[in-house]
DNA sequence: CTGAAAGCGCTAACAG
DNA sequence: CTGTTAGCGCTTTCAG
């Protein structure tokens, strides 16, 4: 491996110290800016780096430092829609903290800890977003006292650990009730997520309460699985109108889902939301524009990256842990009849 | 930096040695399997390996071994809606082939080489998309030998370098043809991304070449700045109409400023595609679902990543290099009048 | 088949 | 204020 054609040797400590005619430590020291150096050495050595168009190796610092200087990202699927804020607004932050980012989908399955993608060995700490890492690697991380902040999950029993989440259950419960109160439905079809996750959970408790708290039943019949994705619901809404079951509204647990349960819905010659009432959850970023605009729960996914970022560079460098719940809200457009 | 309460050391080579009764370079050996070793050994590695939980220390290796087995992805933005199948693609065609995937947003202007975020100190090579990286920085690069696949942008004059690029210029003039000739459309509007941008001219040149085709005029008063962005988009709409300059379509450039172009004619009560068509490049997320459905050009952007991670593996392994132009089509929805 | 020794590029005491 | 000296954890000749 790794025989392309002209690989000019890149100059080294060594080189700049020589071409400045100092010592590699005095180089070192200018360049961290720690301890003294008189003005013209500074200038001299600056200039030899510059000349040189010298870079100081990650790994050889990161060898003698005990630092990477990276953080990780560890995610189960970057296609989904509401990444690119949060990607973005981790990456802004931790850059600004002057670390870089390791990316990887982690199928939750290579665990086989000789190729853990993310972790000590490569990493001074790692954002886990969901179900991305298992809870006995996220007890194990911890236990090791290594830097973790857990992004829309929280930690495993026994552990202690940082994590972000969003309001779930209260605005899913004003959501519903919206649509019980405001217009009339009875029969609310709700679409799972992916199995286990968190946020999914606490969405189906919050739909829950809001049919109780209104004297409805929760018939079983009404609820699926959306996956939290397009085709899936789709499939499943199709499904549900296959088999006849009546309903006049859907939660379909996420704005992905609820786009196919539009889909679904369309392709069967039921209006929304004359028809059937549609909602979701995130507020993405079609939700506004597709139609009918979308009824959802809108999330601030970047104010969360940075809210996860921020957590974890105060731990990673004060050992400090700080766990947040941000706050979502109810967006109301044309797609539950209003 | 780094004083988080608990740190116990994690195991070294050495450890793993001294558990396994051997040398740690019978150690390493066994790890990498370079050379032979017999069985009872290695069973004895593997155990002491799972028992301590030990995982190299990527900068000692790096260090030693003079590669990151990580390459690094430079975009100007990571919050496009086309990241999502970019990155995923990307992430999972350079993990497949055994690295690591580092991302930075560059602003083009950081550059004092000092702070390079990602290049030859901390990667073994790098995607770059646009104009991430200046032409002066890409030139460095290949002169060093330092592997660069250039994304949505070709080579600066002089340099040979890999890189993925779309078919802009005969999908566009396909595009406006299908305004011109089938729905009769005069004036069409181009609303222009950002400055320099390649695809953005290539576009432009397409929009023109169409336009000669049928003999119509190109009228500078048609074409306008978008920015390949929503608000901006909006904004250049409303300023076309308060100067009441007559159009009867609108290509906006791509997706992300046809959503723009649309809310502003909506918000001037204009109807689409009625009184103006509208027509994107891209075929993002939404372009199916908002309303009108849109049309646009379709650009098949995890091809685009795969064909890209893929380019840089091969320069980086056995240095060869591959430039490839993907694609597209135009895809014809409602919003052109269909 | 396995161990000893050297060194990758850098930082961090410690003297001067 | 600056140079000398040790390593950081790993891979890799080179002997045995």
């Amino acid at each position: 491996m790794g025989s392309s054609s002209n690989h000019l040797k890149r100059p080294t400590i060594h080189d700049v110290a020589r071409e400045a005619g100092v010592s590699k430590s005095t180089v070192s020291r200018v360049l961290n800016n720690r301890g003294y150096a008189s003005p013209e050495t500074i200038a001299r050595v600056e200039e030899a780096v510059a000349d040189l168009n010298y870079i100081p190796q990650a790994s050889a610092r990161g060898l003698v430092s005990q630092q990477t200087n990276t953080v990780g990202f560890a995610v189960n699927d970057l296609s989904s829609l509401f990444m690119p804020p949060l990607l973005s607004s981790i990456e802004s932050t931790i850059r600004t903290a002057g670390y870089k980012m390791l990316i990887a989908t982690v199928g939750h399955q290579a665990e086989s800890a000789s190729d853990l993608p993310l972790g000590p060995h490569n990493t001074d700490g790692l954002v886990a977003f969901a179900d991305a890492y298992s809870n006995r690697q996220i007890i194990q991380f911890c236990e090791q006292g290594y830097p973790v902040v857990l992004l829309h999950r929280s930690p495993p029993a026994g552990v202690e650990c940082p994590c972000v989440n969003i309001e779930n259950t209260s605005s899913t419960r004003a959501l519903i009730n919206h649509l019980i109160r405001v217009h009339h439905k009875r029969r609310i079809v709700f679409l799972r997520g992916p199995k286990d996750q968190q946020d999914s959970l606490e969405r189906e408790e919050g739909y829950r309460q809001a049919l109780e708290e209104n004297d409805l039943a929760v018939d079983p019949a009404l609820i699926a699985v959306g996956g939290f994705n397009a085709d899936i619901a789709e499939q499943a809404t199709h499904e549900l109108l296959d088999a006849s079951v009546p309903f006049d509204a859907v939660f379909a647990g996420d704005d992905e889902a609820a786009v196919g349960v539009i889909r679904a819905l369309r392709d069967r010659s039921l209006s929304v939301p004359e028809d059937v009432a549609v909602v979701g959850f995130d507020d993405d970023y079609r939700a506004a524009d597709i139609d009918p605009a979308l009824t959802t729960v809108s999330v601030p996914f970047d104010e969360i990256g940075e809210e996860a970022a921020q957590a974890l560079i105060s731990y990673i460098e004060h050992g400090h842990i700080t766990s947040k719940v941000v706050s979502t809200e109810v967006v109301v457009r044309r797609s539950c009849g209003c």
